[in-house]
DNA sequence: TAATCGATCTTTTTT
DNA sequence: AGATCGATTA
């Protein structure tokens, strides 16, 4: 099966590893009796840390280089833009001919496939990507009068369908689910959005695998052309993701994969392990090849990782071994709350860094942590670290507060990766919307949003005149007939609107300089090789004036106004990659939606390139530190509470991805008490604290009594237990509040009730503040935010 | 009809 | 604690 190159082995060749060097050689060349031209398809099960990328940009080049394949027929999806970008630039450096061939994201993938062939499916080539908010958007126009909450459900429900590959028709629908409802509304979402001329997330994906299904001759176009195969973070893929592969395989293409399925995070997502579990089943006469061998962490931290996977049932079952020795044993932090968590990474982080020249700035206020980060035994004699060494992973975006408040008070450099999102910011989605709607004036969501943004007298009233003027058409052309019907005010407004859209698509074929300019459009590469004022970012600047869309937000916002106008900028220089015509406004836009890693300003002076990353457990993978500190390792937090077999797997699974990420040290933190939504709750160490081998950790602070003693069951109930809470304010269901009671609120201190009167919702309670304020309550029996006090009688 | 204040819900994780 | 909803109010 594998075939060695003839004569002295290349450099680039010779640092792999026996098992890589056989995953890279692997060709599929069939046996005797088999099809000469079909390929035994190839599984390679990448162990965290084994070199996996190395493994298939090796690949990719050697194809090129001494198999002669041609570049161009080569496709590697991956999961992330960041993945496909990385492999793309290591390929190119073994040999700069991978630059030819198509590494991309399976999403992208599905935009370049459905922008050449989607008419075939009815779909224009100038859509649009709709994202989860603008599918919420237009599921509400559908739905009016229904909760967002349920809309949100919905638009998730139908998300997951076609990452499943179903469609309104199919019976195993119910599986996402079983309301009758549900398939009414996805079919008439679908028929909506086809009429729109638009398409979703899931779209990218579903609808090239039946366009594949439907045109033989597409299929076998495709089918020729990419011979090789290859398919990164396989055990991400989801079941439509997976039809894809197929479709594009033909009897001789040749199919490598590339996972691990104790990797598997993104279940909720779509992601199916049964595609990596099941691939030998699906892909006949495949090989496998396990890569082993981690370069990447120290013994106790892989035994830690591995100790805690274990314990999950379905896996293909790897042995992940350590090249790098023994290192420093991995502790676990108990500790009180999550300030003090806090407190106990800054300063862990601190200790480490001092001596290098970085300022620690002392910690000033509480000194009294019950636990000390020196006291772990981790002098850091000889090699002081940088901040860059040290990730905070977390479950959760909004654990990250914390540690940033914490930080910005020391005067520790961080930056928060993936939280706030450049583009999901009000002010760029409404830049986004202007554009959108340039592009395709059908667009009923895009025009909803920017119509009246600023103010201009367009009502809700008048929109919907608009809309159902337009009967799905185009929306400028429906407001045009319909001005003279309009009030003298929306008339104006609209006016304005149009005026504006029209001056931009006029500009848009300006510079077109007719069809036939073929002005190559140009692809985003150096961010400093235009400047704002260059290509696309001319139109940009004057929609975004224009439209009075920079103004209305620095009005609008004062403590954050400049910073949205500085977001508004950033989005201008983007564009300034991109050529100044249709052509490129669209792969502006899609770039824009598929890749949405663009930072977010705040972000940027932070950037500088010694920062400690905070980051949620997801986020982390594919990325290593030297220093890793998982926090809010408590049952609930991680895994959550609702987490059961297969979801619990998963979660056990984010563990090991989390543990894995650290090369030299690891740090565990458990809190006693957490405050989740701003209340104070007693926490539990992590099911997976009591998995772990407790023989590769050094556990320190005030352990929960029972862990670790090893007796069984029931040895978890750390902390202490409250009761539901102090008395409820009163008596009687209704607070049974008197005039004459004194009471504290959360809000606004120390009060006293002045009146109680019946009205049809109930009791209405009328309370004096001592701030002088005096409001009514519809009703005191919440109890939360009320606590009675006695009473002046 | 916008603004304001209280009530209620939120927390997964993301291409 | 913070965001968002939604009802009441000017």
């Amino acid at each position: 099966m594998t075939e060695g190159p003839a004569a002295p082995i290349p450099s680039y060749l010779a640092m792999l590893n026996p098992e890589q060097r056989e995953a890279v050689f692997h060709t599929g060349r069939p046996g005797d009796g088999e099809n000469p031209d079909s390929r035994h398809p190839l599984l390679i099960l990448a162990g965290a840390g084994s070199g996996k990328t190395r493994v298939i940009t090796t690949k990719i080049a050697w194809l090129i280089r001494e198999k002669g394949v041609d570049p161009r027929s080569i496709l590697a999806v991956t999961f992330t833009n960041k993945a496909a970008r990385e492999m793309a630039e290591r390929a190119r450096l073994i040999d700069e001919r991978a630059g030819d061939a198509m590494l991309r994201t399976f999403h992208s993938f599905g935009a370049w496939f459905l922008r050449r062939n989607g008419s075939l499916a009815g779909l224009d080539s100038a859509f649009v990507i709709y994202d989860d908010d603008d599918t919420v958007a237009l599921l509400a126009t559908l739905l009016e009068d229904t909760p967002k909450a349920e809309i949100k459900q919905i638009a998730h429900g139908i998300a997951r369908a076609k990452d499943y590959f179903l469609s309104p028709g199919d019976p195993g629908l119910d599986l996402i689910d079983h309301r009758k409802q549900f398939r009414r509304i996805y079919a008439r979402y679908e028929e909506r959005l086809a009429q729109i001329g638009n398409v979703d997330f899931g779209d990218l994906i579903k609808k090239p695998v039946e366009i594949l299904r439907s045109q033989p001759d597409v299929a076998r176009r495709f089918r020729d052309r990419f011979r090789v195969i290859m398919v990164d973070e396989y055990q991400d893929a989801n079941i439509a993701q997976f039809e894809l592969l197929k479709e594009l395989c033909g009897p001789e293409t040749y199919v490598c994969v590339v996972g691990d399925d104790d990797q598997s995070i993104y279940r909720f997502r779509g992601a199916e392990v049964r595609n990596i579990l099941e691939f030998p089943d699906r892909f006949p006469g495949a090989d496998i090849i396990r890569l082993e061998r981690n370069y990447r962490s120290t013994v106790p931290i892989l035994r830690a990782a591995s100790s805690v996977v274990d314990h999950n049932e379905s896996r293909l079952g790897k042995e992940l071994r350590s090249e790098r020795g023994q290192g420093k044993t991995p502790v676990l932090a108990f500790l009180p709350d999550q300030d003090e968590e806090a407190n106990f990474c800054a300063r862990l982080i601190e200790s480490s860094v001092k001596g290098n020249g970085q300022s620690g700035k002392g910690g000033g206020g509480k000194s009294s942590s019950s636990v000390k980060p020196g006291a772990a035994g981790q002098s850091n004699a000889g090699q002081a670290a940088a901040f860059s060494d040290w990730a905070i992973l977390y479950r959760t975006n909004a654990q990250s507060l914390g540690f940033e408040t914490e930080f910005l008070r020391r005067g520790i450099p961080y930056r928060v990766v993936g939280s706030l999102k450049f583009y999901e910011r009000e002010e760029i989605k409404d830049a986004l919307a202007l554009l959108s709607f340039l592009v395709n004036p059908r667009d009923e969501i895009a025009f909803r949003r920017v119509v009246n943004k600023p103010a201009r007298g367009v009502g809700p009233a008048t929109v919907d005149h608009i809309t159902a003027a337009s009967d799905g058409g185009d929306l400028g052309v429906a407001a045009k007939g319909l001005l003279p019907e309009l009030s003298a005010k929306a008339r104006a407004g609209v006016g304005t609107f149009l005026k504006m859209i029209e001056e931009g698509r006029a500009l848009l074929s300006d510079q077109d300089g007719g069809k036939e300019s073929k002005q190559q459009p140009r692809k985003p590469k150096n961010r400093e090789e235009l400047r704002a004022g260059e290509g696309l970012s001319v139109l940009v600047v004057k929609l975004v004036k224009d439209s009075g869309i920079a103004d209305y937000h620095q009005m609008n916002d004062e403590i954050s106004g400049n910073q949205r106008l500085n977001n508004l900028q950033e989005l201008a220089n983007a564009a300034s990659l991109y050529a100044p015509n249709m052509d490129g406004l669209l792969e502006f836009l899609e770039h824009i939606e598929l890749d949405r890693s663009l930072e977010d300003d705040t972000n940027k002076d932070k950037t500088k390139d010694n920062a400690v990353t905070l980051i949620t457990f997801h986020n982390t993978k594919g990325l290593e530190f030297r220093r890793v500190i998982m926090t809010g390792i408590e049952q609930g937090i991680f895994p959550r509470e609702d987490k059961q077999d297969e979801e619990l797997e998963e979660e056990r699974r984010l563990f090991y991805v989390g543990a894995t990420r650290a090369m030299d040290e690891l740090y565990l933190t458990s809190c006693a008490m957490r405050r989740v939504f701003g209340r104070t709750m007693p926490e539990e160490p992590s099911l997976f604290l009591r998995e772990i081998d407790k023989s590769v950790l050094r556990i320190i602070g005030n352990v929960p009594y029972g862990f670790g003693s090893g007796s069984g069951s029931g040895g978890l109930t750390g902390g202490v237990r409250f009761g539901k809470g102090r008395d409820e304010g009163g008596s009687g269901k209704d607070g049974g509040w008197r005039r004459g009671d004194r009471l504290y609120h959360d809000d606004h201190g120390y009060g006293a009730v002045v009146e109680v009167r019946d009205s049809e919702e109930g009791p209405v309670v009328r309370v004096q503040f001592e701030t002088g304020k005096e409001l009514r309550f519809l009703s005191l029996h919440q109890g939360s935010r009320f606590t009675k006090i006695g009473r002046d009688d």
